[in-house]
DNA sequence: GCGGAAGTACTCGGATACCCACTGTCCGAGTAGGGAGGG
DNA sequence: CCCTCCCTACTCGGACAGTGGGTATCCGAGTACTTCCGC
């Protein structure tokens, strides 16, 4: 079981679509380029994105892609459930109806009891992912990268904007 | 992103499995049997188990498996791990490197700050599967499963076994 | 010189093939129990 | 009657096809800028 590479690509490209100014996009064509990603399919994920209301995507020249709300806004899970959708990663197929001592039309009144402790930990994966905004992970990055390399890279993305 | 149905069905085979006496084994076709699924398929899934020394096999006539321990030594995730592997949910492809901003050969000390809270996420999920044992499904089913069902697939199952 | 309109080039968005992993199935290796035969 | 040996039948274990979702790609719809023309 994995997520979908396109999940890094989306969280990636939300991160450096924080460094825009006010009212400029960023061509997907860039993104990709600046990841080393083939442009077509991350526009697949930018669209999810977009779907969901965590981008807004403009046509035309100096079109693109920018944020749609305030970095603090936006949560890790938002990001995940967009591209990965909202369902839980465990499907319960209700295997226990086909017990043959269970009779045939008996309605079972709570969800199957292994499907509950499952979903609960896929809550709990969700609540982890729910605690982590933009903000945090860009205080983490302007601990992580080197000074340089941020104002470079964030020279290399305006200058194409 | 979904769990295989695996997952689901080596958890329903662990926790029939609890109702058995010491030293009696229960064959695959038994299990495949009560929980409605193609016999041979969910071999597989005994055999991920078997592999990582959570149920024992044995062959021949009266065969079958077992568990490998006891209930309150058998958390949700080894089961879970055993059929889905250890591996994080999440693979980072280190698309960061591709960055043309970031010299070719920079060796990142820390691994990717977007990986790091992926995997923390990742964490969370397994950790709730690890507190939860077979024993805590068992005293939890007791409440949800009516006696007299309990009672009949006991019966059902050890008239097999 | 200035305003407006048409053309163009660039963008996103959805529809279309390819491929791997999960799903499902089969057959062979190995063993434990049962039965037959001999002591 | 009991022990031993052999045979059978049943089990698990690994190797073999089919299919759906993820991966990758293409082309069309739409827009903002630019340029040209008329006033």
């Amino acid at each position: 079981m994995n997520l979908k590479n396109q999940v890094e690509w989306a969280l990636h490209c939300c991160a450096v679509m924080m460094a825009l100014p006010e009212g400029v996009y960023l061509p997907a064509k860039v993104l990709a380029e600046f990841h080393g990603v083939p442009k077509e399919y991350l526009s697949k994920a930018l669209q999810a994105l977009s779907q969901h209301g965590i981008v807004i995507g403009t046509l035309g020249p100096s079109g693109g892609y920018r944020l749609a709300r305030a970095p603090d806004q936006i949560s890790f899970l938002d990001i995940v459930e967009a591209v990965e959708g909202k369902r839980s990663t465990f499907r319960c197929e209700e295997i226990r109806g086909n017990n043959p001592c269970v009779p045939r039309r008996h309605r079972a009144g709570k969800p199957c009891t292994v499907a509950r402790i499952m979903w609960k930990a896929d809550e709990a994966w969700r609540e982890s992912l729910r605690g982590v905004s933009l903000t945090d992970l860009a205080a983490q990055l302007a601990e992580d990268v080197p000074d340089d390399v941020l104002a470079k890279s964030r020279a290399w993305l305006l200058e194409r904007a």
